[in-house]
DNA sequence: ATCCTCCCCTAC
DNA sequence: TAAGGTAGGGGAGGAT
């Protein structure tokens, strides 16, 4: 992502030297690689990106490394420590002649090491060595008598065993239990395809950590069950509700709008506290501060931060937990820069303010408290039967207006029809960006997404807002419960969206259903929602669009190709900078122009699946059925603002700190994960200083990947391999500007650790050959196989 | 053909 | 000062 290049304004941005953009002053994104906005993108476009797939392709190879020595010397928590120790000094002990102490165990063991492993290959080559085995450096069958390997790529798994030959495939764990027990142990409980569950105990993380208790990476944060806050549907019984219908667009659309007047100002007192969301088990997912409600910007917010409820590891456990050290200290002791040089805890600070980081993490949030929502009508559509018939299906799809303000507004009567906008800074002069601006602020041109000082310029007059997070919390919160008490099929879309599937009960005229609900999410929160309704999800959102603000609208069957006709393709979801530039260059800016271009065109430019959504897309056409959030597949965090480090020290600090983080979110939701990605942003070779302040400005954006053959959720072993994968990037630490981490390939983690042998035996055994399948269960009883592979999580975490 | 990695693009 | 996150879809190109 290159941020610097989305400014829609047209003050400079960071690569608008590098990239001049030809097009419509409209567009200036260059998606921050060199200039592909040529004029002749197509060969251009083509030739960017071989060099870019040769680039990576190259690096790519160090995605998966032979086990390197272990480096991470500076990566080595308490117990780590501890066993090192404990081996240097038998080490020096045996150096000095008192090897005779030391049983060959390891008497005709010869071992080959096969990737990332832990310990790390070097200290196993040890351990053998010590204890009279051997290590071969090279694979042979005729020496090598075990393979042993703790993690592996997919691919590699099968090749490892193709050439392996029947040679047991075992898991390190097996040598340091052998020399724990001073004697050889069988090697066959580690095999590895035994050894799916190398994750440490979930109750580990579950011991209760005192809330003062100093933040250290052994510890744990609590899941507290929370008592769940009541979402009390609070009903204004004294709002008008006032109804005016207009035509739009001939007879067959209508809009409808709200009107409210006058509502009694009451303000809400600004104390702070945290906004508490139902919580079931563990909830590693941020929580927000109440920033200053109803106040202007100039007021002070600094102290608001004081508060003691954040997303961070160590404020899990109580709302009552009262920062030792309060925020708003440890921010004036810091005045250097808002960077990751100053703050040790930045990570967290951070996230609590991003207003991108809530509405990213707010669909988790969600998803626990309609947790398995209506199991069956993700498929229903094959057996649908009445909803068979295209021309019956009814879609509503419901927005709220100007969200972030329209909360906030509320209690501010005076405000209501002076340009507002939520903002972080009220600074004229100031590079934060803009949330969200109500509809008289859009008169002047202020959008989300601008920086501040150009929305003053814009508007001189705006008045800014400050953020209040957990509102927002309240009002989706309410928002959905009305949603979903009145229709089963309902498909979250983000906090203020959602789209709804009344086909069933069309019986009931949705353009009144539609009013009810408006209605009574007025009623509810005091914000005004708009509604779009039609035959397909992609024109009931197009139909919101056009009903905005506080009204709503139907767009029938039959005027669907009148809507589109004249208009612009950026507006069609799906289409964004990019897309609407391109086809700019092939003079279609309207839908009615797209429609001109034949579908094998479409595709040939711009992909199989892009091509075909854009020819149904300019038609009107969707497929896509309303359904209930599927679950994630992926999890991560990044933080690409204010990131400065002075030197290797710094990244590997911070990046152990998002370790914590994406750990916490992964146990948080119940998941475990193979697949590890390390995103780096680096500032690019002759970048400018970034338009925005302490912004990551013009960046290569790189990424390497690790596949494991099993999940993790642990923070140890998430930053072990983590540290493995940013070794591979050899990148100057002063050069990075954004870090973020993804976890894929997702497990649930309570299966894994139930059925988890028997899917990941199920996965092996599918892939390879079934060398000694028989032998797996019948040499271990179901509970032995637990106690040995606890035991075995305890070894795990402590050798680490 | 199908998978995988490394991106880019999009939406909120 | 300021808090540019998150997740899914998908394309290019290489490996198998
Ligand atoms: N670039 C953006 C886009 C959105 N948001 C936040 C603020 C918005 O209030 C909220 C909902 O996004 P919408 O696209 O629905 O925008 P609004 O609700 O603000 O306005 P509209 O009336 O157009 O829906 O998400 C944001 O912070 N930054
Ligand atoms: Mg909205
Ligand atoms: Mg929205």
């Amino acid at each position: 992502m290159s941020f610097d290049s989305l400014s829609r304004s047209d003050n400079t941005t960071d690569s608008s030297k590098r990239s001049r953009c030809n097009s419509t002053s409209s567009n200036p994104w260059n998606n921050g690689q060199s200039s592909s906005h040529g004029s002749q993108k197509g060969k251009q476009k083509k030739a960017r990106q071989k060099t870019l797939g040769v680039a990576w392709g190259a690096n790519s190879r160090s995605s998966f490394q032979r086990s390197p020595f272990s480096d991470f010397g500076s990566y080595m928590d308490v117990k780590n420590r501890k066993l090192h120790n404990q081996f240097a000094a038998e080490a020096a002990g045996s150096s000095h002649g008192g090897s005779h102490t030391l049983k060959p165990i390891f008497h005709g063991v010869s071992i080959f090491v096969d990737g990332f492993t832990v310990p790390s290959s070097q200290d196993l080559r040890g351990y053998m060595l010590k204890y009279g085995g051997r290590f071969e450096n090279y694979f042979s069958r005729r020496h090598v008598t075990h393979i042993i390997c703790s993690n592996l790529p997919d691919s590699k798994v099968k090749n490892l065993r193709s050439f392996s030959g029947g040679l047991p495939v075992v898991k390190p764990q097996w040598i340091i239990d052998s020399i724990a027990a001073n004697k050889l142990l069988s090697w066959v409980p580690y095999e590895l395809n035994q050894v799916c569950d190398n994750q440490p105990k979930l109750s580990l993380f579950f011991a209760l950590k005192n809330a003062s208790a100093t933040e250290n990476a052994s510890s744990y944060p609590v899941c507290i069950v929370d008592d769940v806050a009541e979402t009390s549907l609070v009903c204004g019984k004294d709002e008008k509700y006032i109804e005016v219908s207009e035509t739009i667009e001939q007879r067959s659309m209508s809009n409808e709008r709200f009107e409210d007047d006058g509502r009694d100002g009451k303000m809400n007192n600004a104390s702070v506290h945290c906004y508490a969301a139902p919580i079931e088990s563990c909830r590693a997912e941020p929580t927000f501060m109440e920033a200053e409600q109803g106040t202007l910007f100039q007021e002070e917010v600094q102290d608001s931060p004081d508060e003691p409820c954040t997303s961070g590891s160590n404020h899990l456990l109580t709302k009552s937990n009262t920062g030792e050290v309060p925020r708003s200290l440890f921010r004036r002791k810091a005045p250097k820069g808002h960077s990751t040089l100053g703050d040790p805890n930045f990570v967290e600070n951070y996230f609590r303010f991003s207003r991108l980081h809530f509405i990213g993490t707010w669909r988790q949030r969600y998803q626990k408290r309609y947790p398995n929502t209506p199991v069956e009508f993700k498929s229903t559509s094959a057996k649908n039967t009445a909803s068979d018939d295209p021309h019956m299906t009814c879609i509503i799809h419901i927005d709220m207006d100007c969200f972030f303000v329209a909360v906030v507004i509320r209690d501010l009567p005076k405000l209501q029809d002076k340009p507002v906008a939520i903002c972080h800074s009220d600074n004229p002069k100031g590079t934060a960006e803009i949330s969200s601006a109500n509809y008289p602020a859009r008169e002047y041109g202020v959008e989300a997404g601008m920086f501040v000082k150009d929305a003053k310029a814009l508007c001189p007059r705006l008045t800014i807002l400050q953020y209040n997070f957990k509102a927002y919390e309240e009002v989706a919160d309410q928002f959905y419960d009305i949603l979903h008490k009145h229709c089963k099929k309902v498909q979250a879309v983000s906090c203020d969206e959602a789209f709804l599937d009344v086909t069933d009960s069309i019986e009931y005229d949705p353009q009144k259903f539609a009013k009810e609900i408006r209605k009574e999410i007025y009623e509810t929160t005091r914000c005004t929602a708009s509604v779009g309704i039609a035959g397909n999800m992609l024109m009931a959102r197009l139909a919101t669009r056009k009903a905005k603000p506080n009204g709503q609208c139907y767009i029938s069957y039959e005027m669907v190709n009148n809507y589109l006709h004249d208009l612009p393709i950026k507006s069609l979801p799906g289409i964004g900078y990019v897309l609407e530039d391109k086809l700019k260059q092939c003079n279609i800016s309207t839908c009615g122009q797209l429609q001109m271009i034949p579908k094998e065109s479409l595709q040939k430019e711009f992909g199989l699946k892009t091509g075909e959504m854009l020819w149904n897309f300019s038609r009107g056409i969707d497929d896509r059925v309303v359904g209930s959030i599927r679950e994630s597949k992926s999890i991560g965090a990044e933080v690409n603002w204010g990131v400065r480090f002075k030197d290797l020290k710094d990244s590997k600090q911070f990046l152990s700190n998002l370790c914590k983080e994406v750990s916490m979110r992964l146990q948080g939701n119940g998941v475990r994960g193979r697949k590890f990605t390390l995103k780096i942003k680096k500032r690019r070779k002759d970048a400018e200083e970034p338009a925005k302040y302490m912004g990551c400005g013009d960046c290569e954006n790189l990424s390497h990947t690790m596949t494991v053959p099993a999940a993790t959720n642990d923070v140890d072993v998430l930053h072990r391999i983590i540290m493995q994968i940013f070794g591979s990037f050899h990148i100057d630490a002063k050069e990075i500007r954004g870090v973020g981490l993804q976890v894929s390939k997702l497990e649930n983690a309570d299966a894994s650790k139930q059925d988890g042998r028997n899917i990941l035996k199920a996965w092996l055994s599918s892939a390879s050959i079934n060398w000694r399948a028989g032998d797996i269960n019948s040499h271990y009883s179901e509970k032995t196989h637990r106690g040995i592979l606890d035991l075995h999580c305890d070894l795990f975490l402590i050798i680490l």
